[in-house]
DNA sequence: ATCGTAAACATATCATATAAGTTTGCGTCT
DNA sequence: AGACGCAAACTTATATGATATGTTTACGAT
């Protein structure tokens, strides 16, 4: 690895020596890594830095709850491709602390949703438009699937992640590549928020087929690139789901 | 701590166990604990799930990289208050793995901090609307501080701290916590990535006063509860630090 | 009641050992 | 030559035991 000798030693640092170790490795992997690399082995590391192979652990597994690197058994720890689970996460436990952040998330997200049609619609490219058009094909067939329903649960799955993937190339026709890791993190944490709420009645109001048609008119207008009707029908679809859940939580008095 | 002992070690099971127990705990953390909450101590915790000590402590390292606990030695790991850190420092790994993604952050920014002042229009209490006044007043005195000038790089701190939280502030007084920690960690994302870029320079192009000046009319207009001018006096704001940062990047074909 | 100190508690790190997964390379067979 | 299989080397996962050092607690002197 080429890597300095990073004196994570020294005597009157108040850090522990893991923590030490795991921002120099970050900043080495920020540096000069790129996702998909391997890392030294822990020996190897342990060696470098001077501290023992449990420290080295200790510092990878900070990185790992970082969503930095992956490790397994058996290999070295490779670098991640960036994703948006440990901000998902992230505002899972706020929503958990305060279930009243869910209504703010649900505002920002509409506010990103809107941008992000806006967005696609003034600078879509074919190859674009064509990705959101597969995810909502996924989502029709999914819908297909689960009316003739062999697996309901399966097909509501697929769906679902048909959803998501909507938002997402969405947002990257729009040619924003940060807003795609937002939608992946709020879908995470909105569709946790939405699960502990509903634990084991129907989920929808309304049919598969509804939802998806709605995505398809928000398709057809970001198409045809017409900014105002596109983010109209993205504020409808957002403010459905929105009635959805603030339904769901009755009179809870979290409106 | 009353915890159910949680069969971390299933032969069958390809997750480590390190892995799993610090699920198990953070699950046990969002469901029954409280920001301030101590832990057990590791010993008990390795009786509670039948694992050794390393194993418990790698769980509790992995839940510090995700900013759920404070580790410290000599006392008890305790359950942090989410912050935005964690999403601070994922956005900073995205743009080191793709600068373009600053610009795309920077949109995103844009149109959360749009979104922020019409809420803070409409909705801000007298207290919000102090709130913003007092970041104001810092970010005043920062400046006068930095113009009489003994220490301007901590009056450039302070000031900049300052600013974070005129807009952090902005977004509580909007009503949405969860704008306040995206703006927490963007910043911090944005600090670094600027920091980077301009290594050893002036940092900004204009002066500390006219950046305050304009924060300031933004609060003129969310007091009067002009939302237009509001939004328009917030987009000048970010135009022209935008302006500054695509400048900074000059023809580096990063535009 | 207050303060200082020592004991109890708790984490940090180390060394060493065993188990088990992954990769690599070699040799055999076709 | 190429495909297949197997063993050796490498690597991570976890456990045990030990020492150092920081924090909290409790007790005793003032």
């Amino acid at each position: 690895m080429a890597m300095e000798i990073a004196s994570a030693k020294q005597p009157g640092s108040s850090a522990s020596a893991s923590l030490t170790v795991a921002d120099e490795l970050a900043r080495h992997i920020l540096d000069k890594l790129r996702p998909g690399d391997q890392l030294s082995s822990e020996a190897k590391l342990a060696e470098e830095f001077h501290v023992s192979r449990i420290t080295v652990r200790e510092a990878l597994k900070i990185l790992a709850g970082r969503g930095l690197v992956d490790i397994a058994r058996g290999r070295r720890a490779i670098i991640k491709q960036p994703d948006g689970s440990v901000y998902g996460a992230f505002l899972q436990s706020l929503i958990k602390s305060d279930p009243r952040c869910l209504f703010d998330l649900l505002q920002v997200r509409r506010s990103l949703e809107i941008q992000s049609v806006v967005f696609a619609s003034r600078f879509a490219s074919r190859a674009g438009l064509a990705a959101i058009e597969a995810s909502l094909g996924a989502m029709r067939d999914a819908a297909l699937a689960h009316e003739t329903g062999n697996d309901p649960l399966a097909s509501e799955q697929r769906f679902h992640e048909a959803d998501v993937g909507f938002h997402e190339a969405m947002a990257l026709a729009g040619g924003n590549r940060v807003l795609t890791y937002l939608f992946e993190g709020m879908a995470a944490a909105l569709q946790e928020a939405f699960a502990a709420s509903y634990r084991g009645q129907r989920l929808l109001g309304f049919s598969m087929t509804g939802i998806y048609e709605a995505h398809r008119l928000i398709f057809v207008h970001v198409s045809a690139k017409e900014e105002k009707e596109a983010s109209d029908a993205m504020s409808a679809l957002l403010d459905n789901a929105q009635e959805n859940l603030r339904a769901a939580f009755g009179g809870s008095g979290l409106g």
